[in-house]
DNA sequence: TGTAAGGCTTCCCATCATGGGAAGGTCAAG
DNA sequence: CTTGACCTTCCCATGATGGGAAGCCTTACA
């Protein structure tokens, strides 16, 4: 199989595929005369188990964790379990920012007016106008945290 | 004011100050005649601004947008209000993938002994062994969006 | 058999926002 | 006058992915 069926048969762009190479998470079964990467089953099935495990946000350094526990028939499933929940509270802290950036927005687009003047509560608070109508808590109050939760959590 | 000063009194980095200027977000007052930037309470202002933007998880992109309306005194709210509620838009698809996530972790962990013994349905999941009591939903069935939407999402 | 299209290879660059650190100039206090 | 704390610019790294160029290989078709 070439890279480019192996991609195909498993979801994973070939870039991709080559990528997790260099980084030490799999390697090609061989390669051919001509120097193509070739790929059996097994490889194909790696690729789908890093795929599906980043479709669950785990990050490819949890993935290579979890691969080899995947790989160590003598593994106890409390070490992945621990990989598992860890992963969990992480995306739970992160859920959490996020919704208080969207209840402080929510507030502040309520109280604009949305039209053709220039008075918006959303600078005034950008600016640091002060509370708009009540509080300025959610991803206010813990600035400092949130700006770096804020860090690289765009796609 | 140095760039320190400027720092201690805004938050944000040197550092960051420096790459804000780079790109064009804003520039010092002026220069001493060694180099050193200056800044006055105006620039101050304005990183506080981009301060606080950042924290409610604007991109640099979308704080330019709203520093160069909040200097525009004919701006219509109705364009910041557009640019907030694009960005609660965008935090609540990325909140609820991320749920989807914590939805199939949580029912896997749940699954999963955590003890001394190999066997783990987390592992199953993984590796493709298909669905461990119920459905494979939550991020499973997206799994192409997901592996997008993962992208990126990690602090 | 020649050729064209498409696949493969490696290598470099860009993203986004931030930090780290080196090499060297400047300033203020002791 | 020295020392330490600042400042300057420049380069590199992060994490995961895509884009693209230059050049080789394979396959299909005329």
């Amino acid at each position: 199989m070439n890279i480019g069926e192996a991609s195909g048969a498993s979801g994973v762009s070939a870039k991709m595929i080559r990528y997790y190479e260099q980084i030490g998470l799999i390697a090609p079964k061989g390669r051919t005369e001509s120097n193509y990467r070739v790929y059996g089953e097994d490889e194909v099935h790696v690729l789908r188990f890093i795929k599906r495990a980043r479709s669950l946000g785990f990050s490819l350094e949890e993935t290579e964790t979890l691969l080899k526990l995947w790989q160590d028939k003598s593994r106890t499933s409390a070490a992945v379990k621990d990989i598992a929940t860890g992963h969990i509270a992480d995306l739970e802290r992160r859920i959490a920012e996020m919704q208080g950036m969207v209840k402080t927005l929510k507030h502040l687009a309520h109280c604009c007016g949305g039209d053709n003047r220039p008075d918006c509560p959303i600078l005034d608070d950008l600016a640091g106008a002060g509370p708009v109508a009540g509080e300025r808590s959610a991803a206010g109050s813990k600035s400092g945290a949130g700006a770096n939760a804020a860090r690289h959590a765009r796609t």
